[in-house]
DNA sequence: TCTGGGGTCCTAGGACCC
DNA sequence: TCTGGGGTCCTAGGACCC
């Protein structure tokens, strides 16, 4: 039997966050900064209609934000990760095949059904995750994923359709006809361009495209975008998700680093929060990339950007082995006298890790599994960083900015939301 | 002064093999 | 006059996503 997919996309996702502990943020704009409070990453609807662009950097718009009394927050990514599991947890009990796409997505196959019964059903699951959350969310539903996503835009642009809506078997064409072609899931902006350029430039256009054209421009990814247009399932429901390749952690600095010492304790810190995730996923790793660059947009100074791969003799999740040999790439790839704006590394080669192999000639240093598991153990229940590797370092001037974030609502007992009544409690604690 | 972070997939081209 | 064909594996770079 056929079936439809409905995608769920919280609206403003970082924004509903932020206005679910602080209410007199309604109707007013309000925006989320990426790390080190660089671009715009979150804009309600106020803030967009203000003509305020996704990824824009802040120091662009700072003038438009003043004056329009925008509301600006740091990205707060503990309360946004804590929200988001709520909202696919609600979604998992209303649904049985459930795909956690992003943090704010989620993909949903139900049988097919009638145009009516797919929308009480779609109106059923918003209004319970509005109810128990207290996120808003749209939801499209459509033969593919890539026609959900087209519902799903739809439900959210067009607000006659009260955040739902699904794709009709009549009138399909005239709807995607609509559509920009860059606006389909798949169609970025450098193949939007391309395109364009060929007289393809709607959703419409891409679906009756010619295949051998498609696959020779678009490769088959654009190929498989337009079979998705025309209904044809290319794209499954992946409700289990595929074993994670790669893990990586990396920071823009606050100010530019030219030391050493310090690229070596931001390194560090990374390796230790990229370890942290390894070992929570139960994994192992045997590659290491570390990589440097300086600001490309400071297009007067010097620039250097490059990276290093190393191999270990075996797999390892020990942040101390890891920070070993990254600190060692480090040395290599660094050359004195830039102003570097940022390190990071990435984990390769991943393992589950019961499944890693060992090796005849060589031992890891003993004990190192026990000691990760206390850390793990001390910084779970501690809060994050209360013990770490006095290589990561305690003054830490690489830090990034982050100077207007709201607090961890949801997942610091330090920071739990205080209510007051006035009339009855004399409150002392400091208000939310 | 100030421009995010974390992922995946695909392709072309080189190295290497028989 | 005349220099094969077919295959795999790896990597860098590009494109896309949220």
């Amino acid at each position: 039997m056929s079936s439809i997919f409905a995608l769920l996309d919280c609206n403003n996702f970082y924004v509903s966050c932020e206005r679910l502990f602080n209410p007199r943020l309604e109707g007013r704009p309000v925006v989320v900064l990426s790390n080190n409070d660089g671009c715009i990453i979150a804009r309600s609807n106020e803030a967009k209609a203000l003509g305020i662009k996704m990824g824009e950097p802040f120091f662009k718009c700072c003038g438009l934000i003043a004056a329009h009394q925008v509301q600006v927050f740091s990205s707060n990514y503990p309360l946004y990760g804590d929200l988001s599991q709520r909202v696919m947890d609600v979604l998992c009990q209303l649904e049985p095949e459930v795909e956690v796409y992003s943090i704010d997505e989620a993909f949903v196959r139900i049988p097919q059904a009638k145009e009516e019964a797919l929308l009480e059903n779609g109106r059923h699951l918003r209004a319970t995750v509005k109810k128990q959350v207290g996120i808003p969310v749209s939801i499209g539903f459509g033969s593919t994923k890539t026609l959900a996503k087209i519902a799903n835009r739809i439900a959210k642009k067009r607000p006659e359709h009260g955040g739902v809506f699904a794709l009709p078997d009549q009138g399909l064409d005239a709807l995607l006809a609509t559509i920009d072609v860059g606006d389909v899931w798949g169609i970025g902006p450098r193949q939007s361009q391309k395109l364009f350029a060929c007289g393809i430039r709607t959703a419409l256009d891409l679906k009756n495209g010619n295949d051998t054209w498609l696959r020779k421009h678009l490769t088959v990814t654009g190929l498989r975008t337009a079979m998705e247009l025309r209904g044809i399932s290319c794209l499954p429901l992946e409700d289990i998700p595929p074993p994670r390749k790669s893990i990586t952690s990396s920071r823009s600095f606050g100010q530019p680093v030219t030391d050493l010492a310090w690229l070596r304790e931001a390194l560090s810190s990374y390796i230790a929060i990229a370890a942290e995730k390894l070992r929570a996923e139960e994994m192992k790793t045997r590659c290491v990339q570390v990589y440097l660059t300086t600001n490309r947009f400071r297009e007067g100074d010097p620039q250097y950007a490059n990276s290093k791969t190393v191999t270990l003799p075996i797999h390892t999740s020990s942040t101390l082995e890891l920070i070993h040999y990254g600190a060692e790439a480090l040395r290599q790839l660094f050359r004195p006298g830039y102003a570097y704006q940022k390190v990071g590394v990435v984990f390769m080669d991943l393992v589950s890790a019961s499944h890693a192999q060992g090796h005849l000639f060589y031992a890891p240093p003993k004990g190192q599994e026990s000691l990760m598991r206390a850390v793990d153990k001390i910084n779970r229940r501690w809060g994050r960083d209360t013990l770490h590797s006095a290589a990561a370092g305690f003054l830490r001037p690489w830090k990034h900015k982050q100077g207007r974030k709201s607090p961890s609502y949801t997942t610091s007992w330090n920071e739990l939301p205080v209510v007051s009544a006035p009339s009855i409690v004399k409150t002392t604690g400091r208000a939310a």
